[in-house]
DNA sequence: TGCCCGTTCCTTTTT
DNA sequence: GGAACGGGCA
């Protein structure tokens, strides 16, 4: 195969680079895959073995496609592609004794950890309202992904006067830990945590690997945390034919341990290293580019890339602004359709991203009113269905007895008597005694502390368990069936007329048939673990389809690494993108990653890309009115106001509406308003002005919206009354017992958005 | 022991 | 809008 003529030239030197570390900087759409998948099979051709080669990725859309491409280029030789945590999950299962794990190990999955954590807690008597699980779970995650041990962040943070929740996870991290290996049991982090620390406490064993393991290759190298800088380091220190690629200006992984100092120093980690910049993009028109430049340069922290691009000049980003999300939706909704029905477009060319998955619902409704089909990437959430975690708990817990999470799980589910005294009672039984939950249960008769009744139950329940293995069924469909069965857990719904039940149902039946799929890649040497850790290790975007025919849905960071010819980003509204919570942080890290995520979603697009605020948008339930984001000051886009104010848009402003048809609202000044890039964030004062921007908040204030006073602090809006000039708020300051009551117009009252 | 209901709290992004 | 918890009742 001719390199050279199929590739640019900083492409084909990159492709014919084969000795000693690389660094490919590649910009979006600037053919990195391309180019990771071509050095694969360059490396080949020059009579590299191929299972000296590896390639790691972060998700298992990017290393099936990958896997793919290579196959394509280089026909019947498998070459070792897999993400981090899929590649540790390898070397744990044939080297985990080490660190104490069997191989038939669980993983546990985000909610398995705070179910765990939460369990900890409560032994710990500690209160869990003040120190939430998710909470504590979040911090233990960063401590493992920074390589920091339970030993460690004890001693560190025990006695962390300054920073109680630092202190209290001084108490939960070790015990929990503890609790993980005693369930023979990893979580996410441990996955790479452990074998950072593998390759760390056995010289052999990484001598072994980074011979083994001559060429690495590793995409999306600015999203590595510590553990994962580690385990690549590990892997090259005697052969050091790495290449990583990546860009800084898509590093979106911070909130996890992402270090974007990785690919920053990896110069100065390896300073004989080349050096590749793949600046010419070959997938957006050059107004898409134009506009991701405009917003990336705003940040401070990055290497500066010059992205340009022999593409048409295409059309105007749009910024398009809606009453509300339901306006939102609808409008989308309606342009694709339209769109389709022109002959333009086909609904697999477009997508639709958002900053959090809650934005799905109202699209959701709108495509679904508009019998558009569509794909929702977070198809994990199927795998997060109680009946789905139901009976893969029963699963997982025949694989490992060991399990702990699983036997609380599914104990007393079905329902069989085993209430939660008797668990607890069970539980502190066998940890006396040192042994696990299900050995416990089989032995419940000689428990003292347990009721005839209560023991007899539970012995039953560990039998049937027992009773239950692979090897009989010979398939994970089968034996699937034999606990579906034995358990009767679908018999209750069987009859119901709910529809709930009977999706439950299909959930169930689903579940059954991924695993039948899974018995036929694997035939005979189908396993529980293996099922299992697909299970567990699925991501939001493995099951999207590019050729379904169908509109997708998701979330930013989902996006990553896709394209799509016609792109939507929703709610770019301050509060959302930026995020709130990176608002109030001091430090601008955050917020420069807020932009960068904001980034990776414009240049998605190929050939269309429109972004929508609204007016207002409800969220946790509640209605707030926005305020544009700071990002749109920073972009240059076409602003097409989409607003139906004096229409059939009514919402809790309704009052609003009445006045103006009272004749109390100056409605020239109204419609002279354009939402123009301006902060819709008024104070009460600029109200009595009059200008254009005070007749954007013509609503002012509404109950329940969260204001902010100078004098009294942060408050919520308990009253309306009157209108216009004479419109009177009251609110309740936090601080304060009694409400305060203000003339609308002259107040300093500042809305406070989504709050 | 199980279930229902009200209260209260939180609430990003994901392997 | 959802999850967890506590209280009350069968």
């Amino acid at each position: 195969m001719d390199f050279q003529q199929v590739l640019t030239p900083e492409q084909y030197a990159a492709v014919s680079h084969h000795q000693g570390p690389l660094l490919v900087l590649a910009g979006p759409g600037s053919g990195k895959t391309r180019v990771i998948t071509h050095r694969i099979a360059s490396l080949i051709q020059a009579g590299v073995p191929a299972n000296q080669i590896l390639g790691i990725t972060f998700t298992n859309k990017a290393s099936d496609e990958m896997g793919e491409r290579v196959q394509q280029l280089i026909p019947g030789i498998r070459v070792e592609i897999s993400t981090f945590h899929k590649f540790c999950v390898r070397i744990l299962r044939r080297y985990g004794r080490a660190v104490g794990l069997d191989s038939n190990f669980s993983i546990f999955d985000t909610s398995d950890q705070q179910q765990l954590i939460r369990y900890v807690l409560n032994e710990l008597d500690i209160d869990t309202v003040a120190y939430n699980p998710s909470t504590m779970a979040g911090m233990i995650s960063r401590a493992k992904n920074d390589l920091i041990t339970a030993e460690r962040y004890a001693e560190a943070f025990q006695e962390s006067i300054g920073d109680h929740l630092q202190a209290v996870a001084a108490r939960v991290y070790p015990v929990y830990q503890r609790l993980l290996l005693e369930s023979n049991a990893v979580d996410f982090d441990d996955l790479l945590l452990h074998v950072a620390s593998l390759l760390k406490g056995s010289p052999e064993l990484r001598a072994t690997l980074d011979e083994r393991y001559q060429y690495i290759l590793v995409d999306e190298y600015q999203d590595t945390n510590l553990a994962q800088y580690q385990i690549v380091m590990g892997l090259s220190l005697n052969t050091r034919n790495l290449c990583v690629t990546g860009d800084p200006d898509q590093s979106i992984y911070g909130w996890r341990g992402a270090k974007i100092e990785n690919i920053l120093q990896f110069e100065r980690d390896f300073p004989d290293c080349q050096t590749i910049r793949l600046e010419q993009n070959f997938r957006s028109t050059k107004e898409i580019l134009r506009v991701a430049d405009s917003l990336i340069v705003h940040n401070q922290r990055r290497k500066v890339k010059t992205l340009f691009t022999e593409n048409p000049e295409g059309t105007p980003v749009e910024l398009l602004t809606y009453n509300d999300e339901r306006q939102e939706a609808e409008e989308i909704a309606l342009h694709i359709r339209r769109a389709v029905d022109r002959g333009e477009f086909e609904y697999t060319d477009f997508a639709i991203f958002y900053r959090v998955n809650s934005l799905s619902r109202e699209l959701e409704l709108a495509l679904a009113r508009h019998k558009i089909p569509y794909q929702l990437a977070g198809s994990v959430a199927f795998y997060e269905r109680t009946e789905v975690k139901d009976l893969l708990a029963y699963l997982k817990l025949i694989n490992n007895p060991d399990d702990r999470v699983a036997f609380g799980r599914i104990v007393n589910k079905p329902l069989r008597g085993i209430g939660k005294t008797t668990q607890r009672k069970l539980i502190r039984w066998a940890d006396e005694k040192g042994i696990s939950l299900l050995e416990a249960a089989h032995q419940a008769a000689d428990c003292s502390t347990l009721s005839k009744r209560a023991a007899t139950m539970v012995a039953r329940f560990a039998k049937m368990i027992s009773g239950f293995s692979l090897a009989d069924t010979g398939s994970v469909a089968q034996l699937m069936e034999v606990v579906i069965d034995s358990t009767r857990m679908i018999d209750s719904w069987k009859e119901s007329p709910d529809e709930d039940d009977q999706q439950r149902i299909a959930n169930v039946n689903e579940l059954v048939s991924t695993a039948r799929k899974y018995d036929q890649i694997f035939g005979d040497e189908t396993t529980l673990e293996g099922f299992l850790e697909v299970s567990t290790l699925a991501s939001a975007t493995d099951q999207l389809d590019a050729e379904s025919g169908q509109v997708t849905l998701m979330t930013l960071h989902a996006a990553k690494g896709l394209e799509y010819p016609v792109v939507f980003i929703i709610g770019v509204e301050q509060n959302l993108i930026p995020h709130e919570r990176v608002l109030r942080e001091e430090l601008r890290d955050g917020l420069e990653e807020e932009r960068r995520l904001f980034f990776v979603g414009i240049t998605r697009a190929e050939q269309s890309l429109y972004l929508t605020q609204t007016r207002e948008r409800s969220l946790r339930g509640r209605p707030w009115r926005t305020i544009t984001s700071d990002f749109l000051k920073e972009i240059d886009v076409e602003v097409k106001d989409m607003t139906d104010f004096l229409g059939e848009h009514r919402s809790h402003f309704d009052d609003f509406v009445e006045s103006v048809k009272r004749g109390e609202v100056d409605t020239e000044a109204l419609k002279a308003a354009t939402p123009q890039k301006k902060p819709l964030l008024m104070t009460g004062a600029d109200l009595l002005k009059q200008t254009p921007e005070a007749a954007e908040l013509p609503q002012g204030f509404s109950v329940g919206m969260r204001v902010r006073h100078p004098r009294y602090g942060v408050g919520t809006v308990m009253g309306i009354s009157g209108f216009a000039r004479k419109r009177m708020v009251t609110v309740l300051f936090d601080e304060m017992e009694e409400g305060q009551t203000f003339v609308a117009a002259h107040c300093p009252l500042q809305p406070l958005g989504l709050r």
